[in-house]
DNA sequence: CTAGAACTTAAAGTCAACTTTAAGTCAAGC
DNA sequence: GCTTGACTTAAAGTTGACTTTAAGTTCTAG
């Protein structure tokens, strides 16, 4: 399979699978002519780097469950204990979205003119806090 | 008002002050010997600008509704459209933050030893639709 | 009067996950 | 054999919201 070929099944395009490479996170294939030429195993590999970004890991989480060779830790803890991390980053990402989404709401129905109008008069200032843009 | 004082009271830095300034979020202030002296609205503007921030906007968002001059359309309706647009974005979060969620959830109940067993055991390739990095 | 904290500028750097560019090499079909 | 599309590289660009840097100026306390 060349790369061309991957990218097309993996939904993504050349360049980025020549950056998974980059990274570390897809292992150099076989050459032929200075090609790339890629096992059937290489598209389940980019599938599941794909999964696991959609699943809010970063790349270089990603990274360390994939190959971290010289790590104590067997996978299985370690993955777990990356998505137990993850888990609680995604709930409070939920918390604080369906606060958003209140809010929001609440201006929309406001007949305010002027939104500093709206925001004292809706106290939203109150209703702010902890609502940093750490997690955006 | 000096810019270090602002900055506190925003809870900010002093140069992400001038940063909206550069924008033009801010009005440019009076200066005494080179320095910026703040009126004390501006600490209201520049609240209401991290409030807008902190509401999903981006700043050139909060820059069309805080000063769109040569725009036909009146504030109040602009602000509600662009509020409404938002509302949709923060609602699609919050449903695929729902979905991750539960997969997370399954993944960690899950006693697979390997990460690829795991996705194909779950058929989380199935759950993923809808599921693109486009929002996050 | 002087030390040092706070201010000034423009320009460059940061982060993540890629994409784009430029200039070139290779493969496949006719 | 020639064209064309797919491939190759390294380096620079993208996006958003700032931060950092460097080199200089001004304010303030003692």
């Amino acid at each position: 399979m060349k790369i061309g070929e991957l990218a097309a099944r993996a939904n993504l395009s050349a360049s980025a699978i020549r950056y998974y490479e980059k990274l570390g996170l897809l292992a150099a294939p076989q050459r032929i002519g200075g090609q790339r030429r890629y096992p059937s195993g290489a598209l389940q590999r980019v599938l599941l780097v794909r999964f696991a970004t959609d699943m809010g890991f970063t790349l270089s989480e990603i990274k360390l469950f994939l190959n971290g060779l010289g790590d104590r830790i067997p996978v299985g803890p370690r993955w777990k204990k990356l998505a137990s991390r993850k888990l609680v980053e995604v709930k409070q990402n939920i918390s604080r979205s369906l606060k958003l989404k209140s809010l929001l709401q609440g201006l929309l129905r406001c007949h305010c003119a002027s939104l500093e109008f709206c925001v004292t008069r809706l106290s939203l200032s109150s209703n702010l806090r902890g609502l940093s843009r750490s997690n955006r």
